[in-house]
DNA sequence: ACAATGACTTAGGATGGTTGAT
DNA sequence: ATCAACCATCCTAAGTCATTGT
């Protein structure tokens, strides 16, 4: 295994950050009061009706009442102030602390109702611990928020004069538009996109609309332009970007510091947040994944006159770059977003949004899993109802019965519906086709037998054969009779009738929710299962990745097996002989100690019996250990882990089961992950259940 | 009803820095 | 010191789902 930092690293950027946080809020203190009291407990004004107080209830969030929209489902505990914990676990911390800044010991609260006197300098508080507080309630989503703006692209570079393109083997200067998509498309000569009918269309088709007259006279085949230099002077480009200096690299990592720190945080409320992408994306040629029937259009450049501004009236506002206006500035405290604008491909817009750490992403996120616990206590009556379901006289209801069943047991995904020639042909459970299934009354063994095979999101292929209830099977065969292979599955269903009924169901419940449920509890059953208390760490940490692969396979999380797969596995499996050599020859001389010892029975000899066999222990144990690493290796081939530990694992279900077995948690989740997840790492007890 | 839009979550691949072996 | 493997991060496409508009 190798290296993990340790735990305080996280509390240390945190802490890095908080100056800044002081410089913020003094700037903007003109708005004052009303900040001020905000942050602390002491919040709130949130219009609406009280009820939604704060309920300091523990743990069992059962009761709960709450109307929808901003439910509290979650539960609260009371507010403690446990330290950060990176409590224990001391000993490592290497290059952690550098920069440790002597903060200051502050308790949780930053808000300090107690010396509220603004102007003071803002002390170093700890880590904001935005789960100890309360929601806004009625869709507000903050009271002030002030950010810099986007960063734009960097305006095109033209090409030195050395570098040339070529038309029907002829040297052709390219106006500087048309060389600029040029450039688009001669980068990406190696990649097979640039051999698909479809993308080369589509591009030469924009690229003309870039030309100049006399271009597009001149340039009418896409076969005879010659992109070679170009693709050439990019490569060399960026041999030479890794060939730099040390100090050069250095500067640009500097400026890229000076810019996130400039425009990679916002004010939201009394705090500093991190933005998640605060660049406007570049211009380029559009790759839609599978086939998709764009792939290759012209993505053209934003300018700030393309862009909104999202931010508080009583913000200072960010300027437009000089000589340029915003499309718009508006005032929204509805929505998260600081900045979007309209992409040119689909015409859907594209945001500026904060990090997956901020308050107002995390919070959404805890109450996902909330949600999903909610499902879990009524799971068992949905299922009954489903059940019931599939007898229904009315082909509607058997047909959502049915949908549900996948959803919940196989954990597609809902599968609105798509305009037709926009995008990749994909499906999800509600526009699955008669094409995507076949029925076997008897295969393998097995009886009512559905198998799937379809391209669902991002064209990722879901192929399974799972055995059904024979009613199911009826179902099915009912619901294809008489028709084509292109036809709807679930003619009389969509995802919004589908949801409509889960709605009636239980409060907040949708398609995902099953998702989110059936990952979460896999996950949690699978550890259970799988844990032996007297395994090592590593080997736990096995059966942890093992309870991961098997939520990722039930999600169909796959990735590309890594092209190095096989050479790394190979080097794998030397390391593994070698080791085996090393313990059988460490085997012999232990043989030929102890017959020496025999002989000599002398102190030394016996030590060195000794010695020999703590050695062979030793390599047991590493050999073990790779082995160990093989196997998660082999078995996690073209299966993506990240996804669902992203997405769809209550963390505090990982959380607890650190705890509980006394794994660091850097051992699961890295620095970004343990940022993310603060909450849960925060609240979990060794004893949470999902 | 239902189509379109808007906001937000979920997704795999590309990129580039770090690390550990040689 | 060099190099490849590894992995975190970036990137942005592709979903979900509620709301709005017709």
């Amino acid at each position: 295994m190798n290296e993990h930092p340790s735990v305080m690293r996280s509390l240390v950027v945190y802490k890095a950050g908080v100056e800044y946080i002081a410089k913020w809020t003094v700037k903007s203190t003109d708005g004052k009061v009303k900040r001020e009291k905000e942050n602390g407990f002491t919040i709130p004004v949130v219009k609406s009706e009280p009820e939604n107080v704060f309920y300091p209830s523990p743990k069992q969030e059962k009761s709960l009442k709450r109307e929808r929209e901003e439910n509290f489902e979650s539960e609260f505990k009371p507010k403690k102030i446990k330290i950060e914990n990176d409590k224990a676990k001391g000993k490592k911390r290497k290059q952690d602390d550098e920069d440790v800044k002597p903060k200051k010991t502050k308790n949780n609260k930053k808000g300090e109702v107690a010396d509220g006197k603004k102007k003071a300098k803002p002390e170093p508080e700890e880590k904001w611990k935005w789960w100890e507080e309360e929601r806004y309630t009625d869709g507000v989503k903050w009271r002030f928020l002030e950010h810099k703006g986007p960063v734009f692209a960097p305006p095109y570079e033209p090409l030195p004069g050395n570098i040339k393109f070529y038309y029907d083997g002829k040297h052709m200067k390219l106006s500087i538009a048309t060389e600029e998509v040029a450039t688009f498309f001669g980068k990406m000569l190696d990649h097979e996109y640039t051999t698909k009918e479809v993308f080369r269309k589509n591009f030469f088709k924009d690229w003309r609309k870039e030309m100049s007259s006399e271009e597009k006279a001149k340039i009418t085949d896409l076969k005879k332009c010659d992109f070679n230099e170009i693709n050439d002077h990019f490569k060399a480009q960026s041999e030479a970007r890794k060939a730099k200096t040390k100090e050069q690299k250095l500067k640009i990592k500097e400026e890229n510091e000076r810019l996130l720190q400039e425009y990679g945080f916002c004010l939201m409320d009394t705090h500093k947040e991190r933005i998640a992408n605060f660049r406007i994306e570049p211009p380029g040629l559009f790759r839609g994944r599978g086939d998709h029937p764009k792939m290759g259009m012209l993505k053209r450049r934003s300018r700030p006159e393309d862009i909104i501004i999202n931010c508080s009236k009583d913000s200072k506002h960010p300027k437009p770059p000089p000589g340029t206006k915003w499309k718009e500035v508006r005032h929204d405290n509805k929505v998260t977003w600081l900045v979007s604008w309209t992409e040119n491909i689909q015409g859907s817009i594209k945001y500026i949004m904060l990090n997956p750490s901020s308050r107002i992403k995390g919070e959404k996120d805890w109450q996902k899993y909330e949600t999903a616990r909610r499902l879990k206590k009524c799971v068992g009556r949905l299922r009954s109802q489903y059940h019931e379901d599939w007898k229904s006289k009315e082909m509607r209801i058997r047909q959502r019965a049915v949908a549900l069943y996948f959803i919940d047991k196989l954990a597609l995904r809902a599968g609105n519906e798509k305009e037709e020639g926009e995008t990749a042909d994909t499906v999800g459970c509600c526009s699955l086709r008669v094409e995507h299934i076949n029925l076997y009354p008897e295969k393998d063994g097995q009886e009512f037998v559905v198998e799937f095979d379809f391209l669902g999101k991002d064209s990722i292929r879901y192929y399974n054969k799972v055995p059904v209830e024979k009613r199911v099977f009826k179902n099915l065969q009912l619901f294809m009779e008489n028709k084509a292979a292109e036809d709807d599955l679930f003619d009389r269903l969509n995802t919004s009738i589908l949801n409509k009924h889960l709605q009636e169901l239980m409060d907040g419940l949708t398609a995902k929710v099953f998702r989110t449920y059936n990952a979460s509890i896999t996950l949690q059953q699978q550890l259970k299962e799988l844990t032996s208390p007297d395994d090592n760490i590593p080997a736990k940490i096995l059966s942890y990745n093992r309870a991961n692969r098997a939520v990722a396979i039930l999600c169909n999380h796959q990735r590309a097996a890594p092209k190095t797969f096989e050479k790394s596995m190979q080097n794998l499996q030397a390391k593994i002989d070698t080791k085996k050599d090393q313990l059988s020859d460490s085997r012999r001389e232990l043989k030929s100690a102890k017959a020496d010892a025999k002989v000599r029975r002398d102190e030394k000899s016996k030590k060195t019996v000794e010695t020999r066999k703590k050695a062979i222990t030793r390599i047991e144990e590493q050999l073990m250990n790779l082995e160990v690493q093989a196997t998660d290796r082999e078995e996690n081939k073209q299966i993506a882990l990240g996804t669902s530990k992203l997405n769809y694992l209550d963390p505090r279900i990982s959380v607890a089961w650190c705890k509980k077995w006394e794994i660091p948690v850097e051992k699961i989740y890295n620095k970004t992950q343990r940022e993310k997840f603060a909450w849960a790492l925060d609240m979990a007890e060794d004893d949470y259940e999902f």
